[in-house]
DNA sequence: TATATATATGAGCAGACATTCAGATAATAA
DNA sequence: TTATTATCTGAATGTCTGCTCATATATATA
């Protein structure tokens, strides 16, 4: 019996594997809606930046402006402003205007609970 | 008086800015050591993959072979084995050996915890 | 107005990363 | 042994991303 050639064909699936379907149906029923997935995703991924990671940390203990945080990381004001911006739109932080001063705070207890749980995570090993 | 010109120099910073020092100070006082930092940005990076996250979310239920996650989440099982590899790497997953079958499973109840605490902030907006 | 400062934005680039392919291991059975 | 299957690994590749630079916007002051 010759070798099947198995190129995999978009949307098409070869069934010779030792495929448990009732499992990946089981997975596929209770799988997240894949945009709430991808959300989700992009919430780690935010926090999954180290420069990001010192940023939430260091607010979460007081508010800075973006001249602090970029002393603090070491990198230019520009990127932190970059990655303010992200951290923004994922209500991560917030800020206030204070005359031409932009402080920035944790927009979320989430954050600091997922950060101190991660950390538990890593100091156990 | 003419405008310095300012070029950043690595490891200098000039002090023209409106740096809040003793905020900088205290930030980098209660910063994490790096070495703790870049292992808890690892942690989140991991989970910050879309395909990666479906794993997990679908190991939260059962333990599952690469055949069935790759049939799962549409990709190579090639890719699925990478990808496990850099979980198991993070203790985020484990595996056991039934035969030539490898059954993979949440290493870690932080994992669940983190995935579900992610979710509460994600489905709050 | 003009000037200075704090922040934001867009372009460009170097490095990181997720995937696939081809081939290597490991375990089982004939 | 050989053949088969499940998984792993390394290389190649296209995409993503985080940074800097240059510039724009916003606020305050002269």
């Amino acid at each position: 019996m010759a070798t099947i050639k198995k190129k995999r064909i978009p949307g098409e699936q070869c069934n010779c594997r030792c495929i448990h379907q009732e499992r990946v149906d089981a997975a596929h029923g209770q799988a997240l809606a894949s945009r709430e997935n991808d959300q989700l995703a992009g919430l780690f991924k935010a926090m999954g930046d180290p420069n990001r990671l010192r940023i939430l940390w260091a607010l979460d203990r007081e508010e800075m402006c973006v001249c602090d945080l970029a002393r603090f990381i070491g990198v230019t004001e520009s990127a932190v402003s970059h990655q303010l911006r992200l951290l923004r739109q994922l209500h991560l932080v917030a800020n206030r205007r204070k005359g031409p001063i932009l402080y920035y705070r944790l927009d979320d207890d989430h954050v600091r609970s997922l950060i101190h749980l991660a950390l538990e995570h890593v100091r156990e090993e």
